[in-house]
DNA sequence: AGTTTGTCTCAATGGGTGTTCATGCTGCCA
DNA sequence: TGGCAGCATGAACACCCATTGAGACAAACT
């Protein structure tokens, strides 16, 4: 089959048989996990035999291995603009947390792949996965750095506090839903804010409490 | 077999069998996952063959509601008593997150599993774990709402702010090494100090940037 | 026309899975 | 001594899985 035919077909189908499987594969690698989720019923929601996905994926873990890095590159790429167009931390923060919760609402299944999955993963498919992962936690921790050396960020461990704001952005992909209470940008507003200034009405001018913790 | 020999036997090996086939299926549910964690290899840890674990429990997924049970209940029961001895806002939010982020360093691989591997159980089992959850997070909730009517936290949304408590603290047990640079105590201080006091230097007497938020 | 190329399918393969069951062993008690 | 209860086992069962390979079929090209 020649370019011009494939298309025309794409076109004709709405979209490939390619992302067809891709789909199926998202939607039930979120639902029942990866391991749990047979091919065959990737197969029979995209509308095909089980073996036709090996004409156009590897093997299974190819599939998994696709959505990760698609959506991963996605959201490094627009960490690293925003680093590129702004420079006042405050507003870099704002967007970075805007564009984390953005995306994993978007593309809530994905997200949540990548977050649960990569342990399915092995050797180098691993190694790759983790690796677009650390850069996109350096490219936080980068930012918070920088807004501590200017004095706009309490100094405290980047590290941590970079892995803090991740989790907490990123598990709004496991409660939020479009037609819900709240809206995206204001999810993204409250987030912003719980970061930046916490949840206590005054500075606190003594030191949070470290007495007595334990009982 | 009377009871008096059974406690000899287990002081004797250390832990019963009950507990090591427990114990086994930890590590192998919280590294490879419920579904890719073979029943066999369990049981080859524990020391026995896989048939004997169904005198112990009913099946496998009897061994994951049995670890999901026990923490979930120990981690509300700990908030209970919390709230039920310490009246002031901050220092209950300061013991929950303390409690929190304790057991999830101590009991990282069984809450690592919680987390991950509700979607493994089924019906009535998934419902009885989530109820758990749930009513962990009304804990909180209670506690956020009660410390905003009482002037000490900001007015902010209850729900969403102990989502993103919970996430935070929830994923320390991902990264944290006991013999890593942090001590746990150390860890607790500086999720209480972003969680009550964020990340900013100064009080932001203007709002949040919100506009050119979108690129 | 015949040939090639892209796409899909059917049937089979080989292996792994949770679980069951009949049986064996061991120490206790009557 | 015989029988019983607790515990463990090896072998089997029934099923499900990812993957493969040979072939079917259609469209496109020569």
């Amino acid at each position: 089959m020649t370019q011009k035919k494939l298309e025309e077909k794409t076109q004709q189908e709405g979209r490939s048989v390619r992302e067809s499987i891709l789909t199926a594969a998202v939607q039930l690698f979120a639902e029942y996990g990866y391991h749990a989720a047979p091919l065959r019923d990737i197969a029979r929601i995209a509308g095909i035999q089980a073996a036709s996905i090996y004409y156009h994926y590897a093997n299974k873990e190819a599939l998994l291995i696709e959505i990760m890095e698609t959506h991963m590159r996605h959201l490094n790429a627009n960490l690293e603009r925003i680093l590129r167009e702004q420079h006042d931390p405050l507003i870099r923060l704002y967007q970075a947390i805007a564009n984390h919760i953005r995306l994993h609402t978007s593309y809530k299944n994905e997200f949540f792949i990548i977050d649960t999955e990569i342990r399915a993963l092995e050797g180098d498919n691993r190694r790759y996965i983790l690796s677009l992962r650390d850069h996109y936690e350096s490219l936080l921790q980068d930012l918070l750095r920088d807004g501590m050396e200017r004095g706009v960020f309490r100094v405290s461990d980047a590290k941590v506090s970079s892995y803090a704001i991740i989790a907490m952005c990123t598990e709004v992909s496991t409660w939020f839903r479009p037609s819900g209470r709240l809206t995206v940008q204001e999810v993204i507003d409250m987030y912003s804010q719980m970061i930046t200034q916490g949840l206590l009405t005054l500075p606190a001018t003594a030191q949070t409490p470290q007495e007595s913790a334990h009982t």
